[in-house]
DNA sequence: CTCACCTATCGACAGGTGTCAACATAGAAG
DNA sequence: CTTCTATGTTGACACCTGTCGATAGGTGAG
């Protein structure tokens, strides 16, 4: 839209925007579209992970130390191979500060999940 | 609507209308309804299940006989095992009209995941 | 009835996934 | 340096899942 010359567009986040993928009802998925969408719906297909999702997207800021979260009946290495499913499949970020990692939820992602499904009934 | 007395409640769908799980943000999942939603997901967490139910959101009333959509690379049985699955998740009913069977999205169960992930930006 | 067609089920198999204990790594504080 | 705490990684194992061919069931036509 802007008509000035060589503007920089800023990054708005560390995500990619994803703009990715119109309602269902839009049209058929494509078979690129199927496989990048079915792989942000398998990291949400655990009832652990979903739980963890859920308890850091709940905190303040959309963001959570690990320390804050872990308990949910699985053990530590476990937790940490779920935060890391998470994170590949775009939903999270990490960051270290200091001695303790915070995850953060990426909205724009969950956001266009969620968008995908917006069936109107 | 009829007014006479001894009414018989019609059910509206044969789903359970589902009010599923508030947005994520709003607080903890319970270990019941984590469980329930991560079913959900699991559902569209194969390529060919979201291609599959894509191509039935997408036809007019969200609706589409098995013959129309089971071009998705896979064989006959895999498509009905996929049709299955979506079906037993509540993500789809089926009906049998003479030879064919047409396979419908229950759009009250997927808003309900859509408003699940519901995230403000 | 028989046949042709559409869809579901069964049995089998390769590959994927969740889980843990053990170990490794990274900071912070002595 | 060493030690402690917080997370991540590795390897192993049981279980689950997607896929197919073969087969069964259900429906309409003849």
């Amino acid at each position: 839209m802007s008509n000035s010359r060589t503007v920089e567009l800023p990054v708005l986040r560390d995500e990619p925007a994803v703009p990715c993928c119109p309602p269902i009802t839009a049209g058929e998925l494509s078979v690129a579209d199927a496989e990048k969408m079915a792989g942000m719906f398998k990291a949400l297909s655990d009832p652990v992970r979903l739980r963890l999702f859920s308890k850091i997207a709940s905190h303040p800021g959309g963001e959570a130390c690990v320390c804050d979260i872990q308990d949910v009946g699985v053990s530590q290495p476990t937790v940490s191979h779920h935060l890391k499913k998470l994170r590949e499949a775009g939903l999270l970020t990490s960051e270290r500060r200091g001695t303790w990692v915070y995850y953060t939820v990426a909205p724009s992602v969950v956001a266009g999940m969620s968008a995908m499904l917006d069936v109107r009934q």
